[in-house]
RNA sequence: UCCGGAGUAGCUCAAUGGUAGAGCGGGUGACUGUUAAUCACUAGGUUGGGGGUUCAAGUCCCUCCUCCGGAGCCA
């Protein structure tokens, strides 16, 4: 007995296959009836004819219902009229379990009962499209890092101190003293790159700000590469070469979930390094031209993201901020001590910054300096200061937000549907 | 925290202050090529909670709750 998944199927045309799956609808037209079948790598259309199977088997018809767990025996054909192509002539339906009545029925919904039902409505042809991208993301980025001589390091989720001092983290209790969980694995990326040259991070993250956007959660993962002996200009090197493998692999490995998401593939297929990179100011007066109320010297708004955005068809770096608006880490530019070397990357199509990261400061009293000017308490940050004391050299690094790269690539427009299970402010369950 | 929007059948939504409805889903039946099939019949309601105005409230007023997305902050 061959057993096959429903993307495999075309290698056996005209064989007896058995899949197994679950029921995704059925149509009944009286002595036929058709069954949409889904395994998790596409649906099949399954043809029961009354003549052609015993009465038992026919009758399922009135048995199954949406979600009833079943495996399938039957002819492979190929069927101009099945979507897919192929279609089975069911000889034998095993069944496995009758579904209860499910909630999700083939037609549209609200994303708050949607989310109610997260657990279930992963089943579905788009969240299931959507969740393939984000593993091809994941894997290309790896493979990325792999192939260029970086070694994956794990950073803490319990930490003593903040990086930034400015997010609002979540305090848990750590055996009667406070904890918060990580809201960036980048401190200990830079002490692992001083040890191993290149090296990234790849691990969720937590913000406690009371966000409620389309592109924010409060737990999201993180790709954090830091780089030694590596100055800003490199750093968006690999900012950019990593942001373009990951959409050409995507484009290349998942052709059947864009077509389930009608993503727009030449919008994809223009995000090829080098990307424009244009410094804050120039960044400001693109908005002033455009009208945005915007002030010189602030943080870019989400809609002065987007406005940028819509200058450029593929991702645009913005480099050397003025440094009151970042991190108390980051280098300031030799050329002019109001600037600091960070870098911040936009996406195309309105979907925003999707890496934050620039050159660190790497001189020790300089950093103490920013440390105590932030307020900051210097005691835990001692072991950080040690790697500016023990052969500290110019390095670099920055972050990228997994689920917001996840949106951008597939074209949804919520970033809450680009991780399996989301949390956010008010949503802990499923 | 601020601004705006929304809570009515399992779901998506209607309903001049005057008998709460439809589509889908569910159930029963018909149909040999359906594509979110179609057709007939059928069950299904404490209109988010509390208070008030009125002969009469889903509808008007007050209050509370929940959710949504936008700002801020950020990836």
């Amino acid at each position: 007995m061959i057993i096959s998944t429903i993307d495999e199927l075309g290698k056996y045309e005209g064989q007896e296959v058995t899949v197994r799956g679950w029921v995704y609808n059925t149509r009944s037209i009286g002595k036929i009836w058709f069954l949409i079948f889904r395994d998790g790598t596409g649906l099949l259309q399954c043809v029961v004819v009354k003549a052609e199977v015993d009465s038992l088997t026919f009758d399922l018809e009135g048995t199954l219902t949406q979600e009833s767990s079943v495996k399938v025996t039957g002819l492979v054909r190929k069927e101009p009229r099945a979507t897919g192509g192929y279609e089975l002539t069911v000889k034998n339906i095993t069944v496995v379990q009758i579904a209860d009545e499910y909630p999700i029925s083939p037609k549209e919904h609200g994303t708050a009962f949607l989310m109610d039902n997260r657990h279930l409505w992963i089943r579905s042809k788009k969240q299931n499209a959507i969740l393939r991208v984000r593993h091809q993301i994941i894997k290309a980025a790896r493979d990325f890092f792999d192939n260029n001589g970086f070694t994956l390091v794990d950073s803490p989720m319990f930490t003593a101190n903040a990086v930034e001092g400015t997010s609002n983290l979540f305090e848990v209790d750590y055996f009667d003293r406070s904890a918060y969980l990580t809201q960036s694995g980048q401190l200990y990326g830079e002490a692992s790159a001083m040890a191993l040259g290149k090296i990234y991070v790849f691990g969720p993250t937590f913000r406690a700000e009371k966000s409620k956007t389309r592109r924010h959660l409060t737990e999201f993962w993180m790709l954090e590469p830091e780089i030694a002996y590596c100055d800003l200009d490199e750093n968006m090197d690999w900012a950019e070469k990593l942001v373009g493998y990951i959409v050409q692999q995507c484009i290349g490995k998942c052709k059947r979930e864009f077509e389930v998401l009608e993503r727009d593939l030449s919008k994809l297929e223009a995000i090829v390094p080098p990307f424009p990179r244009i410094t804050y100011d120039e960044a400001a007066d693109i908005l002033k031209k455009a009208g945005a109320d915007f002030e010189y010297g602030n943080d870019l708004g989400a809609t002065d993201e987007t406005i940028i955005g819509e200058n450029f068809d593929k991702p645009v770096m913005i480099h050397r901020w003025p440094a009151d608006v970042k991190a108390f880490y980051m280098k300031r530019d030799p050329n002019n001590n109001e600037l600091a070397l960070g870098v911040d990357m936009i996406a195309p199509e309105g979907f925003g910054e999707i890496i934050g990261g620039g050159q660190r400061e790497d001189d020790y009293d300089t950093l103490v300096n920013r440390i105590q000017h932030h307020d900051l308490p210097l005691k835990p940050f001692k072991w950080y200061l040690d790697l500016r004391k023990y052969g500290s050299v110019p390095h670099s690094g920055f972050g990228l937000g997994l689920e917001r790269v996840v949106a951008w690539i597939t074209g949804t427009q919520h970033i809450r549907e680009c991780i399996p299970f989301p949390r956010t402010m008010s949503r802990l369950e499923p």
